[in-house]
DNA sequence: CTGTTAGCGCTTTCAC
DNA sequence: GTGAAAGCGCTAACAG
């Protein structure tokens, strides 16, 4: 019922108690050398007047502000929302808030969201790149007076910690699984390959391929369920047509799959199908998709404990001039065999 | 190159460009009552010093923080992650940040974000209460100094304005679209129903079967695929087996779904199955899953943009002392046709 | 144990 | 057009 159409302040906390402002900043940072009755008889007085400390105050006085910033492309795709769920974890259990922003893998977007985010002084930083190779970014990044980790994809050129998926392993995982089955010709469905990861996989898929010394069969113009068709159809009705496919990425997957359904194609045995990355239904879907799977919770709450670390450590020399060499934290993907690679169905 | 352990200030850039703070603090701010010739300078100053505003001084002298809070259950949820995109999508068009913080679903995390948030003193409030009762919670934010929003769930006994989804409607509209598809013994399937939206939902199955004087078989039992595959396998075994089943969650649909699957019960023939949310592969399970589609972009959007207008009309009296009526916006579902109720199969 | 005081970086009168 | 100076709410010496 206390009528505060403004926010009650420490001094009028003070004045209330009657005590002094440092004794109330004392209180509410702990209690430290604070007498019992004084600690209590505040502890009353915050509470009555619903007192809450104006973090903008802590932050001007060269503190901490308790808040860090997570950049990823987009806040609707499962993988990174796990990955901010778990840093978000992380930053909870170290008192700190996290604030998330979207750059739909623009490169201005993400610019305007850094500095917003710089604006607002959050204490670090993990960021997806929109752009690996980008030079203004990275004259940002380098600048900014914060320890900084890049999540997902590296930062060419920069001594900026990353932690990655070992997207070329993982890629070469899934071929060699494919050809391991016998399949001959294996068609690698990418979506547009700009991203780094894409390049990764492909690379992988490339490696896996010529060292079975088997032909590469590229296609990189899926981006939608019409294109999909278009390039499925004509790669089935060419002369060599693939007995298996692996997709690069979750979206060409799941159209890559509609096709296949649509046209009744059989599944693995006209051609098998093995995708980068898990998706929900991925084993509700008949048959089930065979994928690789990333660590992406993993992903996220090793980067925000890795963050929190060069907090801890110092913050100064974490970043900017840079003298130590990047480190670079590389998780393993996991192959998930369900029946859509020719492996047995799961169990339900 | 500049070497910056820490950021520079407004007063070094007047320093540097030879002017006052005050003409840098209109420069910032866009330049009115500068002479051109002094704006291009220190803007140039600005440029090479790298200097960025520092929001926490901004916010200490009063003015807004730019920044609103959204707190959900989960980040993880595509419901909410693509309410939290939209509204962030309007939070920058407002020029803001918006700060998404998540509950599970539990009170004590709900009230410790909240109570973060308002350290942050974020100028306004977008909340999924985990509880639509809390008197905790309402106090809280009751006493909040700003204007608060609540989402997809109503805070009882507040003034509160809230944006919502007609769950009661949209259950009427699913049970009849069985009903009129000639099923008569419709089941519903509601995971445990603690949470408003769910209340609404069963009450509007109870209503549309009571009005077709049809018998309400409810189970509340399911929350994994385990309890599913009970429950379903124990109505179907029945002596009135159902040859409908309307599921008020997400979840539930699916693991309704993958029982009905995994025994080889024909859907719809058998069963119908008819859920409450889409979700992202209900088109491409075969057969396709027929849902009540929530606006859950539009939730976020006009969540946020409401927000904004009290933010710009009044930001005193529109909350707190409530003199106005609870305004309530209720948006509409959407029945999606596909296979699952017994309607033709879509295009693809 | 407790209070006084000086700013943190910025906006904003109010003079010039 | 421009600048000097007074704080915003808080913390951290530095006295007592």
């Amino acid at each position: 019922m206390t009528k505060k159409n403004t926010h009650p302040t420490l001094s009028q906390v003070a004045r209330e108690a009657g005590v002094g402002t440092t004794t109330v900043s004392r209180v509410i940072n702990g209690g430290e050398r604070v007498s019992p009755e004084t600690l209590a008889h505040v502890r009353r007085v915050i509470e009555s007047l619903g007192y809450m400390p104006n973090q903008a105050a802590r932050t001007l006085k060269g503190q901490r502000t308790k808040t860090i910033g997570l950049i990823i492309p987009s806040i609707a795709d499962p993988f990174f929302s796990s990955c901010a769920e778990a840093a978000q974890a992380i930053a909870r259990n170290n008192d700190s808030l996290l604030i998330v922003t979207t750059t739909q893998n623009d490169p201005r977007t993400e610019l305007d969201s850094l500095k917003v985010l710089i604006r607002h002084r959050v204490d670090g930083l993990l960021i997806v790149p929109a752009n690996s190779q980008s030079p203004a970014l990275r004259d940002v990044l380098v600048h900014a007076a914060m320890p900084i980790i890049t999540i997902d994809r590296p930062l060419a050129d920069t001594s900026i910690a990353s932690v990655v998926v070992d997207n070329y392993k993982g890629a070469i995982t899934a071929t060699k699984h494919l050809i391991d089955h016998g399949y001959k010709r294996i068609a690698c469905l990418t979506g547009e390959s700009a991203l780094y990861t894409l390049h990764e996989r492909i690379r992988g898929y490339r490696k896996a391929m010529e060292t079975a010394h088997l032909p590469c069969i590229l296609d990189a113009s899926v981006k939608d369920y019409k294109s999909a068709e278009y390039a499925i159809l004509s790669l089935l009705d060419g002369a060599n047509p693939p007995d298996a496919i692996f997709s690069t990425k979750n979206s060409t997957t799941i159209f890559a799959f509609e096709v296949l359904q649509r046209f009744n194609i059989r599944v693995p045995d006209t051609v098998a199908l093995l995708g980068f990355d898990d998706f929900e239904l991925a084993s509700t879907l008949r048959p089930s998709i065979s994928v690789i799977q990333q660590p992406a919770e993993e992903i996220g709450r090793r980067s925000a404990e890795l963050l929190f670390d060069l907090l801890l450590t110092d913050r100064k020399a974490a970043n900017a001039t840079g003298a130590r060499t990047a480190k670079r934290l590389t998780l393993e993907t996991r192959l998930i065999q369900r029946s859509s690679c020719g492996c047995t169905p799961p169990a339900i």
